[in-house]
DNA sequence: ACGGTTCTCTACCAATTGGTAGAGAAATCT
DNA sequence: AGATTTCTCTACCAATTGGTAGAGAACCGT
């Protein structure tokens, strides 16, 4: 259609662009089954532009990753200092807040779970990238285990845990469809509540 | 190497050596990821062998996934019989029985994942496939729940939700590696032991 | 021994893949 | 104004994709 833009893009702009497109495409689809001619397409510009901007696939794919982990970090971090300090609180604010951002990019985790399918150097990368986050969810269970505020248990394995519920529950709506959920705004309000009533009872501290 | 097989192949047991290894191939790597000529690489035989017992691509992509379902199926049903009355302790053998799956064939739930990047198409055959199979879990779940012998709570998604935590445990080994997890056979039992936990106090009715 | 079926092969095809070469606008700097 | 940098384009490329055509072994019942 419009091949021609009517008035030439301003700097950076075009970046951001490919990056969003790129991010929703490989996040839904997986990075293998996304070309980089359907991201252009999509972006509405051409094949080259994208080579221009990110030397190849592969940089390109670094960078969405990078972006995603960023993006991530602020609001895990951002729920966990505006929360309350009960642990299971806590815990339902930072979910609650990655569940929001879920839902509005569908394709954040999906690109997290795409990790899994990468030649192990990117995932290397990654995982640098969020060991920090990841530690200090870790860290901080334990001391809340310790401090009997939280089910006793083997603290690295229940953030693995609680990581698999959310995301899968967040990036397969397909699954929810089979059991007959309606993916509209009561059925969203449901799933987290239900989903929070879950991971609450999967972590309360069991009474001694 | 060794292009020609020394003895031709009996009746059948190409087609299944195409299904195993399309299985393994697709549940780790995604469909569009993997092409024919690297299944056909796999088993040792040419590309066309596989498009003489498959019409096509998508044929093979169907029979994988009926395949899944079938095994997926006769798994969660052995167990189901198998298990004593008492619901959390029957949720543990079913749970138990698709983890040991999940171990020996990491391909199986990762396979149950792809779906929700194939065309809808597909999609809705695999529903139609596994709604027996998931129609009774919910159902199963909400009469317990109903006796009281279950936490209260929307049934169809606490089923999604159990779902999600094993699949996304059995199916990412990556994110288990980045909290730190072993994966070696006390590795194996110290997780399965650690799940099975998490889910009983997410599920054990609340005393009232 | 023979004709047909079953099974696998080599050889090829058009379309798509990630990527290169290089030209031409627009904006910015001097 | 002229030069340079920034940005996007068209045109092309070798490799790989899913798929077709058709030949040739091995087995079968007769």
């Amino acid at each position: 259609m419009a091949s021609r833009p009517v008035s030439p893009n301003r700097r950076g702009d075009t970046r951001e662009r490919i990056l969003e497109s790129a991010t929703i495409l490989f996040g839904t689809r997986g990075f293998d089954a996304v070309s980089l001619d359907q991201i252009a397409a999509e972006v509405g510009v051409a094949k080259q532009t994208l080579l221009y901007w990110f030397a190849s696939k592969d940089d390109l794919v670094q960078a969405v990753l990078a972006n995603m982990a960023a993006e991530l970090t602020v609001v895990v971090e951002a729920a966990m200092r505006a929360a309350p300090d009960d642990p299971l609180d806590r815990l339902e604010a930072v979910v609650h807040a990655v569940f929001r951002s879920a839902v509005r990019r569908p394709a954040l985790l999906g690109l997290l779970r795409e990790l899994s399918r990468l030649p192990s150097g990117a995932t290397g990368y990654m995982t640098e990238h969020l060991n920090p986050l990841v530690a200090r969810a870790v860290a901080w269970m334990q001391s809340e285990m310790e401090l009997g505020r939280l089910r006793q248990g083997n603290p690295a394995i229940i953030v693995a845990m609680v990581y698999a519920t959310v995301t899968g529950i967040a990036t397969e709506p397909e699954a929810l469809r089979v059991v007959g959920w309606q993916q509209d705004i009561a059925g969203l309000r449901n799933l987290r509540l239900e989903m929070t009533r879950f991971l609450r009872a999967a972590l309360t501290p069991e009474k001694s």
